[in-house]
DNA sequence: CACTATTGATAGTATTACTATTATAATTGC
DNA sequence: GCAATTATAATAGTAATACTATCAATAGTG
């Protein structure tokens, strides 16, 4: 699978960037220090200039990519939902079985993260933490629907589609896949986020995952 | 019943500010105009400083009443919180039938806010709607543990284990019921924000309510 | 070797998020 | 009704943020 995997780029929305990060070292050390820096001291602290000084490169260098943090957390999450989706389509493409399908869909979509040695300089552990914790700031802002628009949040939208569809084929006659699919993928870095900081508002922990909980309820719900 | 509730104060925790802004008319004007500000130009753009502008006073004074805008929102998301809380309290409290006073309750929880004449400087419609686009960034921050700790969710906690409550009493069976309520209440706030900017993501609208939804999705899971 | 693109360094601006100080106005206590 | 207290307003100032602009240094390419 590494091997198969080793041409392949996740395709992020190139407004979301001024100069592509992946043609250069710089441009992917950004990146990965980027990802680095959100999980330590998170988006609001996160400067331009505090990247710099920890990459020993230049606050101007790195405008040069990014027009400003918002849009790099754009980029970070778009690869991510892109990642997520890659795995999705790959590793349900061959199961027949659509209850099968979809339990699968969910495992991936609630699972701890691990990493991915294909792509060696985006450390997934870190970035899904980032994700976690940041994910709701790229898209709860007053220029949501402009920038919906212009499709930056294409990749998200198609995978929550996409399990959307999983929800429909196995059960025609449920009135909400749309809205349990989101639900499921919101509410899943909710869940890994509240075992974090609010134990006392969940039952997932070591023993009961935030997978079991999603695969119960969905499994529960749709041909009741 | 707005006889009953005319002498209701919303108790917030008193380390959310610095002077009550109950305590004075400016104080008042200062919560009432925020909200206001909040609801037109969102979390990220609204500083103290247009807020004094505003309501024609000086950004010194807004100071002396919350420390800073994140202290402000937690206080602002505290008192919806409470407000909702007494809601839920005080609709369901008659209710014997477990089943009606959890669907009685998801009811509170998802449904579109209407105006509450019990508190003249609160536009509870407008904090509906601040509530949905900022109460996220209350707590993902990375000061979430020690401000937890010091008890500034404890509201929204409180209003989540009611729900969890109500839940495990109508299925002391089923094994995730504060997974289940968290996912009701922050799922509900991210249903309506959806519908207003990602309409293909979700199925509710004005036909499928997001109170319809979550009332299906409780009810088919719990008793299965 | 020249040309071009990339990166680095420095400087500068407007805004933000405050703190401190002092002046003025309003309230309350006697 | 006046003094004492408290609340509010006005101003100034600081450090950090979020950039933009310019120019120098360096590296890679044809």
């Amino acid at each position: 699978m590494d091997r198969l995997l080793s041409n392949l780029k996740i395709t992020i929305h190139d407004d979301l960037y001024l100069k592509d990060p992946e043609s250069s070292s710089l441009g992917k050390k950004i990146v990965q220090e980027s990802i680095l820096l959100l999980d330590e001291i998170g988006f609001d602290a996160f400067t331009f200039k505090k990247l710099g000084i920890r990459i020993e490169s230049n606050e101007s260098s790195i405008y040069r990519y990014f027009e400003n943090k918002h849009k790099l957390l754009l980029y970070l999450t778009s690869w991510y939902w892109g990642w997520l989706e890659y795995q999705l389509v790959f590793e349900t493409n061959s199961i027949a079985n659509q209850k099968e399908k979809l339990e699968r869909a969910i495992h991936i979509i609630c699972r701890t993260t691990s990493e991915d040695l294909a792509f060696t300089h985006i450390n997934e552990v870190a970035l899904n933490r980032v994700i976690i914790n940041e994910n709701s700031k790229s898209f709860l802002t007053k220029e949501v629907d402009q920038e919906n628009k212009q499709g930056y949040f294409s990749i998200y939208k198609r995978l929550v589609q996409r399990l959307t569809d999983m929800i429909e084929s196995y059960d025609p006659s449920y009135p909400y896949p749309a809205s349990l699919a989101s639900t499921v993928v919101e509410g899943s870095l909710h869940q890994h986020y509240i075992k974090d900081h609010f134990k006392s508002l969940t039952d997932c922990d070591q023993k009961a995952s935030v997978e079991e909980f999603f695969t119960q309820l969905v499994l529960t719900t749709l041909k009741a």
